[in-house]
DNA sequence: TCGATACTAGAACCACGTTCGATAATCTGG
DNA sequence: CCAGATTATCGAACGTGGTTCTAGTATCGA
């Protein structure tokens, strides 16, 4: 069967004679325009641009967008990897798992792009399936089922996804622009919800002040609690933080 | 000081005189195109070809793809939040907040496409604002700071968006073209995770198998449930399903 | 009847992803 | 040292899509 089409990008991997561009100045190139202006901001051109090339050279090198994405993902994963693997991860299986996640969380504050890909391409091999192993890897020490595990693994992750999905969101250009604090912009929320009819939206009233000062790390580490204590519940282990200590 | 630009999409709202068009008309077939064939699917040509018109007549509508999109996703909240209302919502706070969580889930299945965006515009009024009422409000009868009740909303709220952002990546063309069964790709997972070194990835190995047949309602329910057990201990409530059940 | 408003329509502009063929640099075998 | 093959570079050109603009048509109030 012939290929759905020729690949060139496959494999430059080889000694590459005149290396005045190589996959890792593109890769290298294409996280700088990410890190400075966000996912839209990584074009061909622009990437092309950048390095000095024209298009037809980027293209030598990967496949297309969405494959010079994936690998910009992957190559920063790589870091985010060697963080987590330093530590011995000898302790309390799901502590280890909690700061494994709070690693990765803090990756994407420091990169909003990776917004919900960065666990996508766990088909085949690369630092995403890495990390989720690394992460899965935990749970063996616990008395569960191999799909409860999987199911553990998967909520885990979700949770830093669904953070990221929320970082992720590029804020209005005013705001990137500088135009209006970040602040104000936030600010605008609470502002807006304290308008509304109390009878209709009580519970908005009940929150808009623990809102108006919100974290978004905070955020995401009460939600990280709840489902590790849910986990912990299930193994038959003590709740950690954030879980009632007074007795019935 | 002047409007940024004019948007005369603001309030196509009084009496029309001559409806040819109208903005349920053209949301009705923004949706159309959605369903058919996903978010990239939905194109201003397309959208006005349907519509047997020009783009400038949809942009009479709208005042843009992201408006458009917005105002879709708004439109077909609007039949979820309705079935979560007609239930009366008498029992058990957090069984209520998981009927809830699951609706929206079903809706989410329905419909991909609604992928991560459907709880975004919850800073106006809209029906995603309403629907995150909905669910804080159960939270107002457990025993919670408003802090925690704003963590668990958006930890709930989190469980559906990042299995929304999982169902909402589009399966590789050859999938949708049906040159490929959605078992086989699938499978290929199972297939390459086992082909991988079992001393290197000890993790994959043990929740292959239960991979292989798995199940994305199972897989969000029990993301779901580890999270919800988690607000129930918070809450000094008896834990739900899924947490051990013999005690020390 | 006349102007104002609401709405239709599509040409035109621009940015982008992608393809393609021409070309050059480098390697390999003889 | 010399061909031919391989590896790599480059930008013109194509198609698609979002958005803007301007010209036009229908409907209403006065």
């Amino acid at each position: 069967m012939t290929p759905p089409r020729q690949r060139p990008a496959d494999r430059p991997s080889r000694e590459r004679r005149r290396a005045s561009h190589s996959i890792e100045a593109v890769l290298g190139a294409a996280v700088e325009l990410l890190d400075e202006s966000g996912e839209p901001a990584l074009t061909i051109r622009g990437l092309a641009g950048r390095l000095g090339t024209g298009v037809g050279s980027v293209y030598w090198y990967v496949s297309g967008r969405e494959d010079l994405l994936d690998r910009a993902v992957d190559h920063v994963l790589g870091g985010v990897l060697a963080e987590i693997e330093r530590h011995p991860g000898t302790g309390d299986p799901v502590d280890e798992l909690r700061r494994m996640a709070v690693t990765l969380f803090d990756a994407v504050v420091d990169r909003p792009w990776l917004g919900s890909r960065f666990m996508r391409n766990i088909d085949t091999e690369g630092n995403s399936l890495r990390l989720y192993e690394e992460l899965g890897r935990q749970l063996l020490r616990l008395d569960l089922t191999p799909l409860q595990r999987f199911h553990a693994v998967t909520a885990v992750v979700g949770v830093v996804v669904s953070s990221a999905a929320d970082l992720g969101q590029e804020p209005p250009q005013a705001v990137v622009d500088g135009l209006v604090e970040r602040e104000e912009y936030l600010g605008r929320y609470a502002t807006n919800w304290r308008a509304l009819d109390p009878g209709e939206y009580p519970f908005l009233h009940d929150i808009v002040d623990a809102f108006d000062g919100h974290d978004d790390k905070q955020q995401f580490l009460a939600a990280l609690d709840l489902t590790l204590n849910g986990l912990r519940l299930q193994a038959g282990q003590r709740p950690g933080p954030g879980a009632r200590t007074e007795g019935p």
